[in-house]
DNA sequence: AAAATACATGTCAAATATTACATGTAAAAA
DNA sequence: TTTTTACATGTAATATTTGACATGTATTTT
């Protein structure tokens, strides 16, 4: 079974929802390590289904518009539990397609080189802000038990992640500029 | 067109080679940015072979075994330096699994949580390992218009990428025994 | 009252990527 | 001399993901 299939038992295994709930948390919560679209939640939402590890209650929203409130069901609960404490080996290492030009800028002129890394590090810097407003919300780390403090674990873990790549990108700046000085 | 296939006309621009060289650069020297299995280089060489962008000689080794050393063309050279010379935003962040079990890691037993991340921590400590020793092989800081340089900026880059996520995780670790204490 | 945005659910085609299937030669080690 | 490892090239099936197509309701803004 696919990680993404896990992620929505994890969601549903705190609260019933909504495809469209779920595609909005893939949108916000989930967006610094997991993302997905509508066209692959409704899919992945039936296969879960025939699984029996969700099921489903229609609601109507106003008078006509009707909903599908997926719940989780004790079998789901048992599979997301055993994902959840299994250890599994690291993934490869992600694809990077900015490292995969600076890797090739050998051929490139140093101006042009210079213009790219500074365009990369002005896109992660907007990254970094982003999260760091995130990080606003807290004004304190929230108590181990509660949810709060995963959503603060992993929230630091997104803002690491882009200090690193600006600190990376600024050491880059600062070689490729040395060594036209000298 | 994809990705992969700059990253095979960046290889073929800097020297004309087989398949199956390309998908063991991408074992080796590309390993810590892009990845690529031979099964998909060699529909990819076709594919570009397609568009002109490669052409091929056939050279025997030994006495019967068949090589094709793809070598790039003055088209594909052009459609290369277009890719590397310009300035895409920033993709997605990557899907991280491990991030997502933490994010849900309010459902599980504190130990279990704390195994988790040091089991995650050991596996980027011998990642980060691996690097290093790449890192080693370098003695100075090569001179900035020898590929050696870019070499040496994206091994620099996936030290940070691993250092930062180890001392997160260490933070993390940290944050989860500190208020065992307490 | 009209228009725009958010809510809501789906399918389909295409691109990307992994694993397994399939075959054979050359060189090095046991 | 046999076996293993590296060299060498492909295809097929499957899984994952994105983007486009397709439709309709409810709410908010203009």
């Amino acid at each position: 079974m696919g990680t993404l299939q896990y992620a929505i038992l994890g969601m549903l295994n705190r609260e019933s929802m909504t495809g469209y709930d779920l595609t909005r948390e893939f949108q916000t919560s989930l967006f610094d390590f997991w993302t997905a679209k509508h066209s692959q939640v409704y899919p992945e939402l039936k296969s879960l289904l025939e699984k029996g590890y969700v099921e489903y209650e229609t609601e109507i929203s106003g008078t006509a518009l009707k909903k599908k409130v997926y719940t989780i069901t004790q079998q789901g609960r048992d599979a997301f539990q055993n994902w959840e404490e299994t250890a599994y080996p690291i993934k490869p290492i992600p694809k990077d397609e900015f490292r995969l030009q600076l890797f090739f800028s050998d051929a490139m002129e140093p101006e042009m080189r210079l213009k790219q890394l500074e365009y990369h590090l002005q896109q992660h810097r907007q990254r970094l802000e982003q999260i760091r407003k995130k990080q606003e919300k807290f004004e304190v780390i929230p108590p181990k038990e509660e949810s709060q403090f995963c959503d603060y674990l992993v929230m630091q873990g997104a803002i690491h992640r882009e200090e690193s790549y600006c600190s990376w990108l600024e050491e880059c700046i600062n070689l490729c500029q040395q060594r036209k000085i000298l």
